[in-house]
DNA sequence: AAAATA
DNA sequence: ATTTTGGG
DNA sequence: TGAAAC
């Protein structure tokens, strides 16, 4: 084995007539202290090697410690003499000069330590690094994925998140979250899953996403999710989440009170609609029906018109879905403020009245800013941000949309109802808010646990701190002018 | 449910 | 085997 | 005071 002396020996006097060996040992190469690797060499050879050092002035080791510079061992094809190293407990074993018997030899031979040449280094075998081919390995953080707006694998996505939806319904998180990561994972795939052993160096697949992938490739179809599909408890929950202002909470409640329909809700007179589930359902048809880009940019046009009343100076920019290229939508999002810091404070006070005197405001929830810098980060558990928002239904005019509304069949109507998000923060704000609304949920989630996790870094959509709570600043509008991947959003952020 | 940590 | 899973 | 809004 690789056994060294348990103890040093102490170095042995130099006898009578040795005086010129002698003070060689004492004074050349103190910089270089050898250590000879029994192994391979066998004990008697080590000895006379190290003899032979001494002799010539060279320092020699007798146990492997930190002063040790240079070890040189006989046993070069050894894959276990790395191994031996790392569990020897020193400090930093990449300044230690790791060399084959050839150095050794060519210093005796030199009569001086040779300069270290790439031919007598003993290379650490690295984790099996070419013979894996460089297939550029999937993250299982969704904000180190590119995906695109394209779904090659929705036969699988659409039924791990009916199983993912099931597990929330039934409040069992870790398993809900599961399945939304193995669906996010599938979604950045370019290309479509044919078998489920084409899944195997994907992350966030296990045993039961890939049992529910064989079944679906195999049958077209998963038992488990027709099971939940039929299931009329999760039936009911959906129908009525599905109501602006209506959670998993007040579904619940309905449920157990063996309400199953929406006309059932409506014909309980004891139960009392807020303002939100009354628009809600005053809307229900508008607002559950998809929102095209058209009527996106329409909505923008308004708020554009609303806000350059106010102030000249404003920023406005699509958010949300839209910004990361969807096609259609459930709502609208919008971030809104202006180059005067300070000014936004009331920017969209100002907007909502803006468009109440116009006859556009269906509902308003207006939420005022609690955003204090000094306060960062917060304390608090909250899941949202400190921003000015507000949650609008505004009503769209056909003529302001071009190419037309997305409407019903059968609609006579010339307008629509329309989910309208709006944030407000500070112009120096304004680029975190942009990287906290644009994301997908997934994105979002892992963003913030791949800061945590693997920077050891806090963000949220204030700003990013490290550990010791310093506060990074970033340099606003710049990165999001340039239309980029969730990828370089995050990397440049990273990097400020 | 899957991955990371103890 | 236990903890974490977005946001102390 | 929860619950919903993202």
């Amino acid at each position: 084995m690789f056994h060294a002396p348990a103890a040093p020996r102490p170095r042995k006097r130099s006898k009578p007539g040795e005086d010129s060996v002698s003070r060689r040992e004492e004074a050349t190469f103190q910089d270089v202290r050898i250590f000879l690797v029994e192994r391979k060499m066998g004990r008697s050879r080590r000895s006379f090697l190290t003899q032979l050092a001494r002799s010539k002035g060279f320092v020699v080791e007798d146990i492997l410690s930190d002063a040790v510079t240079h070890v040189v061992s006989e046993d070069s094809q050894s894959s276990s003499l790395w191994p031996w190293l790392k569990s020897r407990s020193l400090s930093d074993l990449s300044t230690v000069n790791v060399l084959d018997i050839s150095w050794f030899t060519d210093s005796m031979r030199e009569g001086r330590p040779v300069p270290v040449e790439t031919k007598h280094l003993i290379q650490d075998i690295l984790p099996e690094a070419p013979k894996a081919a460089p297939v550029n390995k999937v993250s299982q953080y969704a904000c180190q994925r590119r995906t695109t707006i394209e779904n090659n694998n929705r036969i699988f996505t659409d039924a791990f998140e009916v199983l993912a939806e099931n597990y929330e319904f039934n409040e069992i998180e870790g398993r809900c979250l599961a399945f939304r990561r193995a669906a996010s994972v599938l979604k950045s795939l370019p290309w479509a899953v044919r078998s489920v052993g084409a899944t195997q160096d994907l992350p966030c697949l296990g045993e039961h996403t890939k049992a529910v992938m064989k079944e679906i490739l195999q049958y077209g179809r998963s038992f488990e999710v027709e099971k939940i599909l039929s299931d009329e408890r999760c039936q009911t929950l959906k129908l009525f989440t599905s109501v602006f202002g209506v959670g998993p909470k007040t579904a619940e409640k309905w449920y157990r009170r063996g309400l199953r329909s929406f006309s059932d809700v409506l014909a309980q007179p004891d139960i009392h609609l807020n303002r939100m589930q009354q628009s809600g359902f005053l809307h229900y048809g508008d607002i559950s029906r998809a929102v095209s880009k058209a009527e996106a940019r329409a909505v923008g046009n308004i708020i554009d018109e609303a806000v350059h009343v106010i102030t000249p100076n404003a920023i406005l920019a699509l958010t949300g879905g839209f910004r990361r290229g969807k096609d259609f939508g459930h709502d609208v999002d919008y971030v809104v403020t202006t180059t005067e810091l300070g000014k936004e404070e009331n920017l969209l006070i100002s907007i909502i009245e803006s468009l109440k005197k116009q006859g556009l405001l269906l509902f308003s929830d207006y939420q005022a800013s609690t955003f204090d810098l000094s306060k960062l980060p917060s304390h608090r558990f909250e899941a949202m941000d400190h921003f000015a928002k507000c949650f609008l239904i505004l009503r769209l005019e056909g003529s302001r949309v071009e190419g037309g509304l997305q409407r019903a069949q059968g609609d006579g109507r010339g307008w629509r109802a329309v989910r309208v998000d709006l944030v407000s923060p500070p112009a120096d704000r304004f680029a975190f808010t942009m990287l906290g609304w644009t994301g997908s949920r997934m994105f979002e989630r892992d963003l913030r646990r791949f800061a945590r996790l693997e920077r050891r870094m806090l963000l949220d959509n204030h700003a990013l701190f490290d550990k010791t709570k310093v506060l990074f600043i970033l340099g606003c509008t710049k990165i999001f002018t340039h239309k980029g991947s969730h990828y370089t959003i995050f990397t440049l952020v990273l990097r400020v």
